[in-house]
DNA sequence: TCCATTCCGACCGCTGAAGTCGGCTTCCCG
DNA sequence: CGGGAAGCCGACTTCAGCGGTCGGAATGGA
């Protein structure tokens, strides 16, 4: 498994959230019941959304969340990386969060010359789980669900794509 | 992670066999040694590979493993589900084998009304892992390894590609 | 007949995923 | 102004699977 019932919960749960518009704020309670996932769970799950700025809440009663910015402008990477952390096709695999986007091998980090052939294959596996995160957005995910395959900004402008580690 | 350390380890191994040319076969301990990887886990792993038709064996004395094919008939999709399994996204993410690529989505599976959101997401993002390892043969990661980033099959005829589970 | 080597099943410790629980805080509404 | 509905939070538990290890059997070259 790539990833954990943490992004699977949490991407529904923000499909949800889109769905409901954006009204007034949608308590968890009834998000667990459409969704049929255990509350308790989804309480620590959206707290990871909320820490990064994805949803907003507010407490008391009549209290709830709400998605913080439209659902177009929430790239599918920021989520999954609140949710699961960081993806890495291996644990050797780390991203150099120095600006750059280096990419270390740590194997064979003494003595060796050259790259370990791995090294290739994580990158371009990953570079292709990347891409596909960036391109898909909530708003995709959302017309999705209606039923629509059709509107999908499958293609985004090049200019506006991150940054990927290349081999 | 995506991968375990057995889809690590096992690369690893491949790519030292593929160095070693194809004369006579090579002895486990030997690339252990070379690999600094444990020979008894090594033992369990290459078993994977022979159960998958990738490597060949001869016991006994001055036994060992050979390739099974050249290097560049060794595509890594077939190399790593020998060794980690199928790979999904998430576990609800099924590969019906009978035949078509067809994808099963567990939950909703009753009451619900069109896909879950996340299918598309699951579906573009094991789209982008199989294509990059499809793309990537034992060839390619034994010339990167030599140090030449060059002559690599990046792009292969678009013919060649096996069907991709599309959204 | 050694001995190197492959082959194989049993075992085992640890980590992280998945989820629960209890209690606290906040704050709307009657 | 207090009760309850909701968010917030840390501690806890359970369990599967990863990452190995071990011991021994089968095999076959020198």
């Amino acid at each position: 498994m790539i990833f954990t019932t943490k992004a699977e919960y949490g991407v529904r749960l923000l499909v949800d959230l889109g769905q409901a518009g954006g009204g007034d704020p949608v308590a968890l309670k009834a998000i667990a019941e459409r969704e049929r996932l255990p509350l308790a769970y989804l309480e620590r799950i959206v707290a990871l959304l909320r820490k990064a700025g994805i949803v907003e809440s507010t407490r008391g009663a009549r209290g709830g969340y709400l998605l913080s910015r439209d659902p177009s402008e929430i790239r599918m990477d920021e989520v999954i990386e609140a949710l699961d952390g960081p993806i890495a096709p291996m644990s050797c695999f780390i991203d150099d969060s120095t600006e750059g986007q280096k990419v270390v091998c740590s194997h064979h980090a003494i003595d060796d010359t050259g790259p370990c052939g791995t090294k290739l294959l994580w990158t371009r596996v990953q570079g292709g789980v990347v891409r596909a995160l960036q391109q898909t957005t909530l708003a995709d995910l959302i017309a999705f669900e209606r039923g629509g395959v059709g509107a999908l900004s499958t293609q985004r402008p090049v200019g506006e794509e991150l940054p990927v580690v290349t081999a």
